[in-house]
DNA sequence: AAGCAGCTTATTGTATACAAATGGCATTCG
DNA sequence: CGAATGCCATTTGTATACAATAAGCTGCTT
């Protein structure tokens, strides 16, 4: 897409993420057209996209409001996207090429790096965390499939909790990640499924604790 | 949406699905604009919505074509269908109600009417078919599956070759959700996901065979 | 005071004009 | 003769004006 219809799309779409745009509120398109500085013509291509990605929801009068999940929802897409990834990880066990994996060792080596440190840096896990999984995901050859997990990764609130990942959960995932090559190598599908399958599930948890303490928090505040 | 944006989408989606449109071929904005009676802006809103549902692409200067599956992509969203609807099944097992039972086996009921006589009445089957997995899709009570799912079914090869399901797969089918109505009522998750798996990949073989016979027939059709 | 009717305003939907970009063709140069 | 380049036609992208629709408010009625 062009310039100005990619530049909104990517701008409001980063404002919901980073809870700038809060969830629940209500979005009217001239005033996102003036934040992005275009008309609205691609503020409204951009909104039927992020509606199709289920970041923003339309009442029944067509006005649009940024999506708020509970935790129940959350769970689901987390289930939704346990399965979808094992079924990625079994599909790439078979077709993942030596050069994909060389380059998921690599990464996983540079994602050790930016936890295996005193602070650990978050954003730099993240990345390599994220490339990881897109490797999975186009060795296993599915556009269809890639589609799909499009749709459940990147949950705003699961990236803006992220970072509270505490350093056990990260070592974790590095861990798994190393037994998931393992799995790959022998081409193993059904290993690596199952790797992955308990790696989304486990990262599901973690959100879930460091969220109920986060309104735990909350809750003290508001008390107080 | 509202009226021209809705019959647009309607208008294009049913040429593509019947075959209107050729897979493969490219279609322009201002063309289907004229075919459907509005200006070029519901038009652009309508093949946006298709191309996230995959039945539209773009290349890489934002043309549009017709999708064109092969046979391996269809095997590919059968899997996926297949998939995600025993994931629904399982859902469904432990949260469908009293009054969604009744009405699958409403729906079942009225499918064998439609296959149980001597001509049987295909788009009766379909649409009694087409129902009595919606309510499953339903009870299963997750909008995220809900919308996955809605994007692997009615591929356009699918329902155009429906018609080809001789009547013992029809039969077949009607014998599946017998026993999905069995499982649902003992509650039985496992084996509802366990049958629901086979239904959709059965209805896949079929397809295939039936396809490859319809290739074979064209072929010889050009050979003549 | 509560509720409804009708008007006013806010918001989205559609059409159209124009801008940008892409593809194809013809011409030219090696 | 083939390949590259520049121009023209086609197609899509964006902005804007206007139309339709829904929400909210005001004041009336009961």
């Amino acid at each position: 897409m062009s310039r100005a219809s990619e530049r909104a799309y990517n701008h409001i779409r980063s404002m919901i993420l980073c809870g700038e745009l809060q969830p629940g509120s209500q979005i009217r398109e001239e005033a996102l057209a003036e934040l992005c500085g275009v008309s609205r013509t691609p503020v409204r291509d951009s909104l039927r996209r992020l509606e199709a990605e289920m970041f923003i929801r339309r009442n029944d009068s067509q006005r649009s409001f940024v999506a708020d999940w509970s935790l129940d929802d959350l769970e689901d897409a987390f289930q939704l996207r346990a399965m979808l990834e094992a079924h990625a990880a079994k599909r790439a066990a078979s077709r993942i090429t030596r050069e994909q994996l060389k380059r998921l060792r690599l990464h996983n080596a540079q994602l050790k790096q930016a936890i295996d440190i005193p602070n650990p840096d978050v954003p730099k896990f993240l990345d390599h965390n994220r490339q990881f999984h897109a490797i999975i995901v186009a060795a296993a050859a599915s556009e269809r499939l890639a589609s799909m997990l499009g749709q459940v990764t990147e949950q705003p609130v699961v990236l803006r909790t992220a970072r509270q990942y505490d350093a056990e959960n990260l070592r974790r995932s590095h861990h798994e990640h190393d037994e998931l090559l393992i799995a790959f190598d022998k081409r193993d599908g059904e290993w690596a499924a199952a790797v992955m399958t308990g790696h989304i599930r486990r990262a599901f948890h973690a959100y879930a604790e460091a969220h109920s303490t986060d309104t735990e928090i909350r809750k003290s505040n508001l008390a107080a």
